[in-house]
DNA sequence: CCCGCTCCATACGCTGCCGTATGGTGATGA
DNA sequence: TCATCACCATACGGCAGCGTATGGAGCGGG
């Protein structure tokens, strides 16, 4: 890597918030990581805090608004479409590390912001997705709460105490079945 | 204050943490916070991570083992039981920052323990309540998790995105009541 | 009366990070 | 060919926090 842009600092950036942190996006040891110094930086950017501002964008739409897309393209039905998103809950990984990260600093006043419409946004399309299986908007709205407090508490879990949840074999399937019979349960006769 | 105590520190850390995290809790702002210097903390302590380990005991001691005994104290039934502790959930406040700000350094090697006995002293309680309220064994495990985790996502999502949890009036009552329908569904008849 | 012990203040060096200043290098077009 | 410009390295000052060293202040016991 010789000469480096933008895009690569961010994606750099993107990397070191997954994995440590808000406090790791650090002009000087990312610099180190991409085997450059804070000269490179400094012309790209002009302050740490852009670069987590960039961080951010990128999370954004890698994280929620490709992964609706991604969802949507394949036009399955309701229910399939919300087990799939119990299967990449599952999955591990999946980019799930900037979540937590960002969880962890949501009071951050760069990160606030993102956070709030990101969660935002992903409650709109889950609510959708209860709408269309039978649950009136209310209640189909409060099941996606309901829905995404569970997820945001597996990613809790899965790191804060690994091994509490079942990641593999009938366990695992036994788990993802009961949680969404409980999801779906009641589910509206009317609108 | 003329005279501090060991514990004193291991209370003005536990509250620094509370409000800023795990990264709050330094020996020179908590110092200047009781009014004294370091020269007063080396003396009680060895080193900051002493410190860490002090409040988390602390922690524990008061956010888990003494809400359980608590809980247990009156004698109500199960599902009273779990009523009250999704009370205590959307009470806001109720102590639960610490319990945020540890789950967003659920990394360190401090941390990391202690939130994971923690963690697992919690789910066995809740897997005993649903026991109590006729789930077979696995299924009142899962159960357990599945709750633990939306209580784990409500604190995150009432930070990360305040104002989409409905924290007042019929509203709250609604979500509160639709949520615990959800997780009684299904009970089993059998074991 | 003063010795010693507990508890704290002050001053110091060290590290990791931010941001700036300034000089250097390599490609590219006139 | 050489001048310019995009890009980067190096060196510096500054700040915050950790840990240490050392010198008191106050108080009880001999």
């Amino acid at each position: 890597m010789s000469r480096l842009s933008r895009d690569d600092w961010a994606r750099a950036a993107l990397a070191a918030l997954a994995r440590g942190g808000l406090a790791a996006v650090a002009v000087e040891p990312i610099a180190a990581g991409l085997g450059t110094t804070k000269g490179s930086f400094y012309w790209h950017f002009r302050s740490r805090d852009e670069l987590i501002a960039a961080a951010l964008a990128l999370w954004r739409q890698a994280g929620t608004t490709s992964v609706i897309e991604d969802l949507e393209a394949g036009a399955a039905p309701a229910e399939q479409r919300l087990r799939q998103l119990f299967t990449r809950v599952f999955a591990q990984d999946a980019g799930t590390g900037a979540d937590l990260a960002l969880l962890a600093d949501a009071g951050h006043p760069l990160v606030a912001p993102v956070l709030a419409e990101v969660t935002e946004q992903r409650l709109r399309y889950v609510t959708a997705l209860f709408r269309q299986l039978g649950f009136a908007p209310a209640r189909a709205r409060r099941r996606a709460l309901f829905a995404y407090s569970a997820f945001l508490g597996q990613l809790q879990l899965l790191r804060g105490a690994p091994g509490v949840l079942p990641r593999t074999g009938p366990a695992r399937a036994a788990y993802a079945d009961d949680v969404l019979a409980a999801l779906l349960a009641g589910r509206s006769s009317g609108d």
